[in-house]
DNA sequence: TGACCATGCAA
DNA sequence: TATTGCATGGTCA
């Protein structure tokens, strides 16, 4: 299929020049802008395109300033700096042989887009090479067989080639772009858009009511100031749609197959290069021409590349020296491939790291992969970096292809740091990983979970005492991060070969240190490393989310919360922002005069939940503010989040696990966090109704009952405790029952057993009679005579409390019955707040910590089970105590069985382990 | 833009 | 003066 590029020279040439700093050549001409452009350009026609345009407007009115008489009104005039290099790059470009478009009266947008429709109805792959975001209106997916169209800006490195990318970066289709750049408005061109509005929530309206007119017809019901500035901007919006519609039938002598690259003019661009300083593109012109020095060649356009990707840089200069700390070497050639293959065969183990694109291992893009067998070497295999005049890189697939053996084989001993990640990435491409042996930040984990962060920059500083790379000196930080595909490949070697490097080490004493404590290793070897590869899978497989359905619930939230909305501003008085603690604070207490009874930390009046319910009875108010709290907490944080978080591959929403997250050795979810999906209301249990099975297939929830409560009574052994459990009676009743003296549990009143249930919930975390009191609405003595009376009838439970009090400050950890160690550093402190938290935290520890080894056991043991029935079943959350399953529906008495006899079985306690599950189409249901 | 605070969801 | 987490919107430097 043949491929025209149509580059955006406006575009270019202004980006560069505010990117780049102003060069000057010798003559004191300024160059900054033209060089950028010039290497955007070489590594356009590196690629060969069949056709190519380079696209500017023409001076002179177009349809859009009739339509607008304000259409870019406020752009100021073209800096001279910039003026100057207009004509030496069309001089440039035309030596190229790249044809020059410029048409009278019609915006080199429009002509872009003409030839990028015609071309592509020609079935004529289009590339649209452009900083302007306005042309993701164009994009539009290639087929087999089917041209596509692809928007790329080589400047920032992004590409959007399909709906996917286009919603990626926008959150609405490619279709969807023109209304979302409608309500947006643009203020270089000087369209006013909706007020306040920018892309977040533009796509989110858009996602909504699908396109403008939609929104338009909706526009009543968008509550808030939003709402009033939407309605305010209603008259504007058809016109702002007009000027944002990039034309597609503008009149064009040529079509796209008269764009043909001609032969370039070497003459003239020796000329032009030399006039101007480019030294590197002058070597590229001499290299290529004689073809007898290719490697200087390579070297040259690296040195380039390096300048311009730092983007202040001085062009020519190098870029600041990173200082490479070890033998450290990319590797880009076969017989250098060949080498590293050979070597990783040779040996037992290896560190290895990937690089990519971005944080998310479900969407991330592999760059380049980094292998260390010896300590102070390692090698760096760069794939994917792609900006203009990157060198020469192997093969990707080809490369995938040689690691593949290596990777699969058991045998050769994996390292890694936080290997899940690269397990995901490497497993996107098609590279399985066995034997994945050894993660450094599990071994810090488990040998220190509290000691340090678990990141490679804090290990590597202290157990090696050493000072790493960190991302942000080879990528920059904040809004001017690149992508990783985006750094020299100098820089991207130092980084990546030191990640395998310091892997490595820090293997060398982390391992070390773990063998000299054998409960840890054990934790370690048993636990942790085993569970690394069903995390992934878990996380993998994602969970289906029914969008409409929650989208559905946010509009309807939504009109509750005008509602609400409105009665508060009546009875306030005034308008105020309801989602703002501080006007609520001075509303309530300074206006309203009502008392503050609860003090935030830092000594606030608070405005939460208590408080208000404390005051509720004096006035409306604070009954329609927890309403609406309770709603806006609903609607923001899941019907409006959950249904963006859906990964645009798979269509399934993918959290992540962290597995050295909480100190006491539970998982922690994040991105989204799945583990606090709501239950309590009934409000928010609906949300759970949108975690669906797809047809013919149910969801399978299996918690333990009350599993915590099970490890206090064995870690305690206390008599009436275990017999409790083990008559199989409800537990928070047998407990009602022996504290207040009633002779069967039929006695025990509904207050009893909820006092009963907030004493058993509050001794697991340390609570005193202070808490408990507050806990249940009653005093503070008659709090004190219920612990006192709870103790009296469970000694064993107080004696162990005491217990794991002592033993923390003797040894300074307490462990779970697994043996994993929580250190406890405040609990000698002699500042009375913290040590009383760090008693707190060891009396829970050890309760919280061992209901996460059993879970975990058992997700290790059910995974492996699952293995032999990958298609019928799937494992796709955990919750602390729970595991939800996806599971055909033949499948489903096998899995409840299966799953239920195997986390029952994960521990042997003196106390039964109950499984308590569930079926349904939908997560509410299975619970 | 980043950090912090207040708030609230889960086990 | 109740444990462990994560995400939100507001606010401020």
């Amino acid at each position: 299929m043949k491929r025209l590029v149509l580059i955006d020279g406006s575009s270019y040439l202004y980006r560069a020049f505010h990117a780049l700093p102003p060069l000057s050549n010798d003559a004191g001409e300024p160059t900054g802008a033209l060089f950028g452009v010039v290497n955007m350009l070489r590594a356009t026609l590196n690629e060969r395109p069949d056709y190519v345009a380079f696209v500017v407007d023409a001076p002179g009115k177009t349809f859009r300033d009739d339509l607008d008489p304000n259409y870019k009104a406020n752009r100021p005039p073209m800096p001279d700096d910039l003026r100057a290099q207009v004509l030496p790059m069309c001089e440039i470009v035309e030596a190229l042989g790249i044809p020059i478009l410029r048409i009278d009266g019609v915006e080199a947008d429009d002509v872009i887009g003409t030839l990028a429709r015609r071309a592509n109805a020609e079935n004529i792959d289009v590339t649209i090479s452009t900083g302007d975001k306005d042309f993701a209106q164009l994009v539009r997916a290639a087929e087999p067989d089917r041209a596509g169209i692809v928007l790329v800006n080589t400047m920032s490195g992004s590409r959007m080639d399909s709906d996917e990318a286009v919603i990626a970066k926008f959150g609405v289709r490619a279709d969807q772009v023109i209304d979302l750049l409608s309500l947006m408005g643009d203020s270089v061109d000087n369209i006013p858009g909706v007020e306040k509005c920018g892309p977040k929530t533009a796509a989110k309206w858009l996602g909504e009511y699908g396109t403008l007119d939609g929104v338009i017809e909706h526009a009543s019901a968008i509550k808030g100031k939003i709402g009033d500035n939407l309605r305010a901007a209603l008259p504007r919006l058809p016109l702002n749609r007009q000027l944002a519609t990039i034309k597609t039938d503008v009149e064009l002598e040529r079509g796209p197959a008269e764009l043909a690259l001609r032969e370039r003019d070497a003459d003239a661009l020796r000329g032009l290069y030399a006039r101007y300083g480019f030294k590197q593109a002058l070597r590229e012109l001499e290299g290529a021409s004689t073809a007898n020095d290719i490697a200087s060649d390579r070297a040259g356009l690296r040195a380039t590349a390096a300048g311009h990707a730092r983007g202040g840089g001085a062009a020519e200069a190098p870029a600041p020296e990173l200082a490479a700390k070890g033998d450290y070497e990319a590797v880009t050639t076969q017989p250098q491939l060949d080498a590293l293959v050979a070597s990783l065969q040779a040996v037992e183990e290896f560190a290895f790291d990937s690089e990519t694109d971005s944080l998310d291992p479900m969407q991330a893009n592999l760059v380049g992969l980094s292998f260390a067998s010896e300590t102070g070497r390692a090698v760096y295999v760069p794939l994917g970096h792609d900006y203009p005049g990157a060198p020469a890189q192997l093969d990707r697939e080809a490369v995938l292809a040689a690691l593949r053996p290596v990777f699969a084989d058991p045998a050769r001993r994996k390292l890694g740091q936080h290997g899940k990640y690269d397990l995901h990435v490497l497993r996107r491409c098609g590279v399985e990983i066995a034997g994945y042996a050894d993660d450094t930040m599990l071994e810090s984990f488990v040998y220190n979970a509290t000691a340090s962060r678990h990141d490679m920059d804090s290990l590597a500083k202290r157990y090696l005492g050493y000072d790493t790379i960190k991302y942000s000196d080879v990528a920059g930080k904040g809004a001017k991060q690149i992508s990783f595909s985006q750094v020299a490949i100098d820089d991207a070697t130092k980084y990546a070969a030191e990640d395998a490097d310091v892997t490595l080490r820090l293997h060398r004493v982390l391992g070390a240190r773990l063998a000299a404590e054998p409960a840890l290793e054990k934790v370690y070897r048993e636990i942790e490393m085993p569970l690394v590869p069903v995390l992934a899978r878990v996380e993998a497989n994602g969970v289906m989310i029914d969008g409409d359905e929650l989208r559905k619930q946010s509009q309807e939230l939504g009109k509750r919360m005008l509602d609400a909305q409105l009665k508060a501003t009546e009875l306030a008085g005034r308008t105020f922002n309801l989602d703002s603690p501080k006007q609520l604070q001075a509303l309530l207490f300074d206006e309203l005069k009502l008392p503050v009874l609860v003090k935030t930390p830092t000594g606030q009046p608070s405005t939460n939940e208590e408080a208000l319910e404390a005051i509720a009875d004096q006035h409306e108010l604070p009954r329609v503010i927890l309403d609406y709290r309770g709603l806006a907490k609903l609607r923001s944080t899941y019907t409006d989040k959950l249904p963006e978080m859906v990964n645009p591959h798979t269509g399934r929403v993918h959290t992540s696990y962290h597995q050295a997250g909480a100190a006491t050795g539970r998982l922690a979810s994040s991105d989204p966090n799945l583990q606090n999906i709501p239950i309590r209301t009934d409000d928010g249990r609906r949300i759970r109704r949108a975690f669906v099975a797809p047809p013919g297939r149910k969801l399978v929830a299996c918690d333990y009952s009350q599993i915590e409560l099970r490890i206090m009574a064995h870690l305690s052994q206390d008599e009436g405790l275990v017999r409790a459990f083990e008559s199989g009676a409800d537990v928070h009743r047998a407990t009602a029952a022996e504290v207040f003296g009633k002779k069967s549990l039929d006695e025990v009143s509904g207050n009893e057993r909820r006092a009963a249930k907030a004493i058993n919930f509050g001794l697991m975390y340390g609570m005193s009679a202070f808490g408990l009191a507050r806990q249940l609405g009653i005093g503070r003595g008659e709090a004190q005579d219920y612990i006192a009376l709870y103790f009296s009838r469970y000694p064993g439970v107080r004696d162990f409390m005491e217990r794991t009090r002592q033993d923390a400050r003797d040894k300074g950890y307490v462990e779970t019955v697994f043996g994993r160690r929580l250190y406890l550093d405040n609990i000698k402190a002699s500042n009375q707040g913290l040590r009383a938290g760090a008693e707190r935290a060891a009396i829970n520890a050890p309760m919280q910590g061992t209901a996460a080894d059993i879970i975990k056991r058992a997700m290790i043991d059910i995974d492996g089970w699952l293995a032999g029935h990958r298609e019928r079943a799937l494992m796709i959350l955990q919750v602390h105590d729970e595991l939800v399953f996806e599971v055909e529906d033949s499948f489903v008495e096998e899995l409840l069985a299966q799953a239920s006899r195997r986390m029952a079985g994960a521990a042997t306690l003196r106390v039964p382990l109950v499984v308590d599950s569930g079926v349904g189409i939908n997560w509410d249901e299975a619970h």
